[in-house]
RNA sequence: GGGCCUAUAGCUCAGUUGGUUAGAGCGCACGCCUGAUAAGCGUGAGGUCGGUAGUUCGACUCUACCUAGGCCCA
């Protein structure tokens, strides 16, 4: 007889081989046909609401692993929720107006030669964002991430622009609102401001100049009484913002000299003195240092100009440096950053006496009025000298910001720009108060947010470009009044979302507003802005304008998930405009994603060629394993992809997987009547049952704190360690030789299917297209037609047995030493499978000699050998002891069964069947009737 | 230059308030099985915790500095 005919090997339709690039987009399929999502969310809307706020990618060009991870741990949260009964929609958006896409279609235009207008502009601009939001919506479906795709929000929507308008309205109400000057990167050849992102850096020669500043006033005696013949010595790369000079900046923590040359005395940084005397020709004989003095000592000084008779007074500044020049530093508000801002610190006036081609205005003097920028430097040059203020002309060379697309060196000029006021009525102390109460993950997160608006600026709200939503704020042609006023901001909102924010851009615009005048002269000769607003502005509302407008949301939020680049963007940016309109911190937990970095912990770019890009991963391995990699990782952390990374998340994808499969095939002639009550199991069965129990609450823990990668490690081991080498192995003989129903067998199937049950549960929110596969696979009963409506396992503490836990790990530490024994022989060649093996056994201790008693029965099963004979401490051989066990591996005793393949002393024992044992000869028996 | 952060075996991660020989899984090497088979099982070898200097009876765990890397700001 051909026993192998009898005995019952796993079954099942669920193939070894993943072939996910093929076998997922079956399953999306079917997600969207049997509209799985909307089941999903609509089966608990019952529950508490929870509301992830997606934060709107730009739309343009294609995913990559940043946003991929993004949306995936998105996607985590949204269905474990769901799965714990929660009703959690996940409405996904995108941002869609601004520079990129704006630059984009302007190249289009001319390389077409075609005629820029404003209108036209912006509807290609509209035609582009949108093709590549229907492209990125494509590929983060593909990843399995489920959510309202065809519910989906855009900035560019007329409600959500007119939207926009309300919440900026709100502020302009509220009083947020102001106009002011501001420096900005200028073209001086396209006559146009610049973004950052539109400057390119390049090496350029530039003056080098050290200048003085003779000495104005000095109430504290630093250069001892001596007015005539002190100065501060300064450097610049600029001359031709001298003019625009205003005071002069001093860091508070430094150390500074008073030098003495000759019968001229002068003030330098310590830490850049010598380079600067070498500079200068100074010889050491000629100077003498008089005085030391710390930074914040010069707070009195003021300094004259050194072309003009006007003072410039001493600031404090954190931006000065010692890396070049002097450590005093030439301060024109007008024509930096910093010294725009330390400027609006000290209330200084910002002057900025250049026009929009780079001519000097008449407030840089008559001298130097209608100059240009080159001529202007000569004649700053000439008037320095004149005054007996230049120490030393040179040429530099360092990075300059270039216009990236006429490539002429760019300048800083002041233009006027609408402001939000972060300091209005308290709001910079209000946010900080808030942030305190929303929960940062990771934690350090706060410190992020806390500097992020410790130090932010007014926010300059104005854009200088065409796409975006245009600022509804009108000019007097008659009196050049600039006028804001929310009423009129908020009936635009009304045709904005009549028409789109197209609308403020028609030539005719201005046909609506005929009633409106100027409230400065009464004039109705009025012109529209042509700014658009900031497109953070835009995202900043996002959370409003989508809890409020689309069903079943609701503002303020629970969860906002970003990238770390977010403190200084979309968290700060929502929390200024949700606090500024509405009083209220939009979210209450904000969690934040590292970045993607290559093996090295480097950053990614195409250019350095350690590119990864999402699609290939999808395409050759599948989005499970891109899913698992997410899991696999800190994801607050940076977070690493490299090629072996990927193969050690395919193991695990393949580990699991076949865990699985050895379920689901073991299962194939089991349903729920067989199934044995959990008082009935057999120790090893409970035992299961409690690592099972102890697994779902390590997963859920995981997932309750963000830490994904500590539950799927727990999932991992489990299939791992628990199941594959130690259960199901030891299971094997088990499920293949005993009967169909025989209470043995019966109880190890009731542990795999509950085993099977969980597992697929806390697999789907991570491997969402293998826990359905499988769970479509599975030959148990099914309640629901996909994964995403079974409800997420919980902790059941019934299952919890901590003493047979403990018996069960000094059984498992006894099991090790047998394996090595085990090992032993087979490197000496004198065994080769385990079964074929008997084990005598004794333990030196009592306790540990009981518990074996205990067990003795199942002792030959766990170890998978033979036969198990269990003597005392004194029989056992010297050689076969170690430490508190003794082993010793024999021949078994009786004959080879050839159907379980176990050594029995029962073989022989039936005349019908001479080749089998006992238990064989029952299973036969058995499964006959 | 500033802020925040990271740095534990080839990889992904654990390491509680500083305290015996630093853990896990995977990978790797060697071997077994051929009734999970482009599977399964076993055994074993790999870190002195980025570096340096401190604090301490004692530090992967505290401090300082340095190096490399990340995001942001300048």
């Amino acid at each position: 007889m051909n026993y192998k005919d009898t005995i019952h090997l796993p079954s099942t339709g669920f193939p070894m081989r993943a072939r996910l690039p093929e076998r997922e987009p079956e399953i999306l399929k079917f997600w969207q046909e049997a509209s799985i999502y909307k089941r999903m969310i609509d089966a608990r809307k019952s529950g508490e609401t929870y509301i992830l706020h997606d934060g709107p990618p730009y739309s343009n060009g294609n995913i990559h692993m940043g946003l991929a991870l993004n949306k995936i741990v998105k996607d985590f949260v949204i269905k474990y929720r769901s799965m714990n009964g929660y009703f959690a929609p996940y409405v996904p958006g995108w941002d869609n107006h601004g520079m990129p896409i704006e630059n984009n279609v302007l190249d289009e235009f001319r390389k077409g030669g075609i005629e820029i207008d404003r209108l036209a502009v912006r509807k290609r601009c509209r035609e582009y964002a949108k093709r590549f939001v229907d492209i990125q919506r494509e590929e983060f479906k593909r990843l399995g991430v489920l959510g309202e795709w065809d519910n989906a929000y855009f900035t560019m929507s007329p409600l959500y622009e007119s939207e926009i308008l309300r919440i900026f309205a709100k502020l302009v109400q509220r009083g947020y609102i102001y106009r002011d000057l501001r420096p900005i990167h200028w073209c001086t050849t396209c006559q146009t401001a610049l973004a950052d992102a539109e400057i390119e850096y390049k090496e350029k020669r530039s003056h080098s100049i050290w200048i003085r500043f003779p000495l104005h006033q000095d109430p504290d005696g630093i250069f001892g009484g001596d007015k005539e013949g002190s100065y501060a010595i300064v450097w610049t790369t600029t001359p031709w913002t001298i003019p625009a000079n205003l005071a002069v900046t001093v860091r508070p923590d430094f150390e500074y000299y008073v030098v003495k040359k000759g019968s001229e005395r002068y003030l330098i940084a310590k830490a850049l003195f010598r380079e600067t005397a070498k500079e200068l020709g100074w010889k050491e004989e000629e100077i003498k240092i008089v005085k030391r003095v710390r930074g914040d000592e010069l707070a009195n000084l003021v300094f004259r100009h050194p072309i003009f008779d006007r003072p410039s007074p001493v600031l404090e500044g954190d931006f000065v440096t010692a890396d070049q020049g002097t450590g005093i530093v030439h301060t024109a508000p007008g024509h930096g950053e910093d010294d725009f801002r330390i400027g609006k610190q000290y209330g200084l006036r910002i002057l900025s006496p250049v026009d929009e081609e780079g001519r000097f205005t008449s407030q840089a003097g008559e001298r130097f009025a209608g100059l240009d920028l080159q001529r202007g430097n000569e004649e700053v040059l000439a008037a320095l000298t004149e005054a007996g203020n230049l120490l030393k002309q040179d040429v530099f060379e360092h990075q300059y910001p270039y216009c990236w697309r006429c490539h002429s060196p760019l300048i800083f000029r002041t233009t006027p720009q609408w402001f939000m006021n972060v300091d209005h009525e308290g709001h910079r102390e209000k946010a900080l108060a808030e942030i305190e109460k929303v929960k940062w993950v990771p934690s350090e997160s706060y410190e992020r947010i806390k500097a992020a608006i410790q130090t932010r600026p007014d926010w300059c709200l104005s854009r200088q470009r065409f796409w975006g939503v245009g600022i509804p704020a009108f000019y007097c042609n008659d009196c050049g009044e600039a006028i804001l006023d929310a009423d009129l901001v908020n009936r635009t909102a009304d045709l904005v979302k009549e028409h789109s924010a197209d609308f403020w851009f028609q030539p005719d615009v201005m046909k609506h507003y005929q009633d409106v005048a100027c409230p400065k002269c009464g004039s109705k000769d009025l012109r529209p802005e042509e700014d658009i607003l900031d497109v953070w502005f835009d995202s900043s509302c996002s959370s409003l304008i989508v809890c409020r407008n689309w069903e079943g949301l609701r503002w303020p939020v629970d969860l906002f998930l970003e990238g770390p680049d977010q403190h200084r963007g979309w968290f700060n940016v929502s929390l200024m405009t949700g606090l500024g309109a509405e009083d209220t911190t939009p979210y209450s937990t904000v969690v934040t994603n590292g970045w993607v970095v290559d093996h090295e912990g480097k950053a990614m770019h195409k250019s350095l060629g350690n590119y990864i890009s999402t699609k290939d991963i999808v395409d050759h391995y599948g989005a499970d394993v891109l899913r698992l990699w997410v899991a696999s990782s800190e994801f607050t952390r940076d977070v690493r992809v490299s090629q072996e990374i990927l193969d050690r998340v395919i193991d695990a994808y393949r580990k699991i997987r076949n865990t699985l499969r050895f379920l689901l095939g073991n299962l194939a002639d089991f349903d729920s009547e067989h199934r044995i009550e959990v008082e009935k199991l057999p120790p090893l069965e409970r035992y299961i049952l409690h690592e099972l129990h102890k697994l779902i609450a390590k997963v859920r823990d995981g997932f309750d704190s963000f830490a994904y990668h500590h539950a799927f490690q727990a999932i991992y081991n489990f299939c791992s360690v628990t199941l594959s080498s130690f259960y199901l192995d030891v299971l094997k003989d088990t499920l293949y030789t005993r009967a169909k129903n025989s209470e043995r067998r019966r109880a190890a199937q009731t542990v795999m299917a509950e085993a099977l049950d969980k597992l697929i549960r806390v697999l789907a929110p991570l491997a969402s297209f293998t826990a359905e596969e499988s769970y479509r696979s599975s030959p148990l009963e099914k309640t629901e037609e996909s994964v995403f409506l079974l409800s997420f396992p919980k902790v059941n503490p019934e299952l919890e047995d901590r003493e047979l836990a403990y018996e069960f790990s000094q059984l498992l530490t006894v099991r090790d030493e047998v394996l090595k024994a085990l090992e032993s022989e087979r490197s000496a060649g004198n065994l080769k499978a385990s079964i074929d093996a008997r084990v005598n056994l004794a333990a030196k201790n009592e306790a540990l000699a009981n518990l074996l008693r205990k067990y003795e029965p199942q002792l030959a099963e766990l170890f998978i050998v033979s036969q198990v004979d269990l003597v005392t401490w004194d029989e056992t051989p010297e050689a076969s002891r170690k430490d508190s066990l003794a082993i010793a591996v024999r021949k078994p005793k009786g004959e080879k069964c050839v159907r379980c393949w176990l050594w029995s002393e029962s073989v022989g024992g039936h005349q019908d069947h001479p080749e089998i044992c006992d238990k064989c000869y029952e299973a036969i028996t058995d499964d006959q009737t």
